[in-house]
DNA sequence: CTGAAAGCGCTAACAA
DNA sequence: TTGTTAGCGCTTTCAG
């Protein structure tokens, strides 16, 4: 049976475009890892393409997986939604086309499905988690403002202020992007405009270079100093000491994907948005 | 202009199936990534399927990839290649229909191409490097004893007898597989039947896994045991102390493997086996 | 219950 | 040059 001659008939060759920025990148790969095996399980196949994080390329990478005809679209990591809200319509645009999910960012659109994690709530956890034990001075690193970046952000100011920790800029480092992320924290951190004594980051990788950085300086951790990733990647526990992270339920969040796109296929109602609660994991770095 | 119709017609959509164990693995997904980006620049499509080990699920994905008329097939990872020749039938009749790539492992069969990394040899210059520092008992310690799995034994063994160390298949230790490699790796040095100094790797999670090892034992890295990785990945940099790690090219790999399949597209005359040489990568671990 | 034909949308060959 | 048509291979519908 040709697969191609099913398809004009049907108009589907059931597939479905799997977006992300770089699946070099260990948690968009175990994502990847997720969705594929069980979309292949609901006999689907995946389209893969890796967008970089530009906003042209994301829209031209939409664009193009689009016109090979997919079933749906799922975009993982909230790089994909803008703050600059007329930026995305290219995402809103395609949902007349096909059904999209979102992994890990969130937009109110028809035909659009948010599929996410609390990471306000759960970075002012970790954060709390820190500043209950006593450290004063929190620094927070981050490598992109995305939607969920920002969210974190937030979340780290809500925890200070609970803590009466003054707000104050300087706190919130960033770090170059494009660069190995373990270096650029480094880096980052040694060019810091305020003491610390404890370093929360926005990916565990970034918590890997807050390690380095300790290390260097002959700062033990946690006793000069208390380190928490997020993703819990393997990065996490491949640190000495491993890494206090942040398990923010990917697996979940992929399968409730999926079930969202299968729905939506069938038409029956679903759920704009979907929102998991993360949890701390506790490990020698705090 | 519809996809499908333009399939049928041509019977291609320019479409590469890729195919790897499973993409969350991140040498595999460095790879994917690399394979991605490239086969877009040359406008083909990418077809993800990760087929998991088992052979059985090898074959199915294939034949599944394939019904879908890909142009072409790239398997990444020499876990294609079964020490049974008889379980590589499944490649060979693939290379019937569409040119087969295989990257990291070698098959001699008409229209498949192996492009690949002399693993043997790098095995060998890894093992030699920490024997020349003075080491004695050396370990070697894998996951895989697939087609490159067996080709680092080779290495391990042969730098081995170079240096006069006694043939011991007590050294050859093989973890748990299916599991975090990370704790195998720990594990499996626990139960090791025979005392080490230096605990030489086929891959850089495993190779964490033992400083994780050495710190639960106390044991300094580089000074009371050394360790060495194997393909630099990120965990390898992550790691305290940084692992001295073998680079073997995978870029260079990717990259040829779709001019190779670009060239057999074109039906030009292409090698059906190219070897690049790894290059050592030394760190603070030896 | 079996068999023939229309149509999916495009491309390439051929006719005007 | 522009316009028309056959054919790609399957599915579904309708007629026998």
């Amino acid at each position: 049976p040709n697969a191609f001659a099913r398809g004009l008939g049907f108009n589907s060759m059931s597939t479905i475009g799997l977006m992300c920025a770089d699946v070099a990148d260990n948690y968009l790969a175990r994502a990847v890892s997720y969705l594929e095996k069980g979309l292949r399980a609901k006999h689907y196949d995946s389209f893969l393409c890796c967008t970089g994080r530009d906003w042209e390329d994301r829209k031209q990478c939409t664009n193009l997986v689009l016109s090979r005809h997919v079933d749906g679209l799922i975009l993982i990591g909230s790089h994909f939604i803008d703050r600059n809200d007329a930026r995305n319509s290219y995402i809103i645009d395609a949902a007349r086309q096909v059904p999209v999910v979102l992994i890990g960012g969130a937009l109110d659109a028809p035909n659009v499905y948010s599929v996410l994690c609390d990471d306000q709530d759960g970075m002012e956890q970790m954060t709390g988690h820190v500043l209950e034990k006593g450290r004063k001075a929190p620094v927070y690193v981050y490598s992109h403002a995305s939607f969920s970046g920002l969210a974190k952000i937030e979340g780290f100011k809500k925890a200070c202020e609970k803590w009466n920790i003054p707000a104050d800029d300087r706190r919130l480092i960033h770090t170059a992007s494009g660069v190995d992320p373990i270096f650029a924290a480094k880096q980052a951190l040694e060019e810091a405009e305020v003491p610390f004594d404890c370093v929360i980051t926005s990916e565990d990788a970034l918590a890997a270079g807050a390690l380095k950085y300790a290390a260097d300086h002959g700062l033990t951790v946690p006793g000069d100093l208390s380190v928490t990733g997020y993703n819990d990647a393997e990065i996490a526990r491949a640190c000495t000491p491993e890494l206090t992270t942040l398990d923010n339920k990917l697996q979940a969040l992929c399968e409730r994907s999926i079930e969202v796109l299968m729905s939506a296929f069938k038409g029956e109602e679903v759920p704009r948005r979907t929102v998991f609660a993360g949890n701390i994991i506790i490990r020698s770095s705090t």
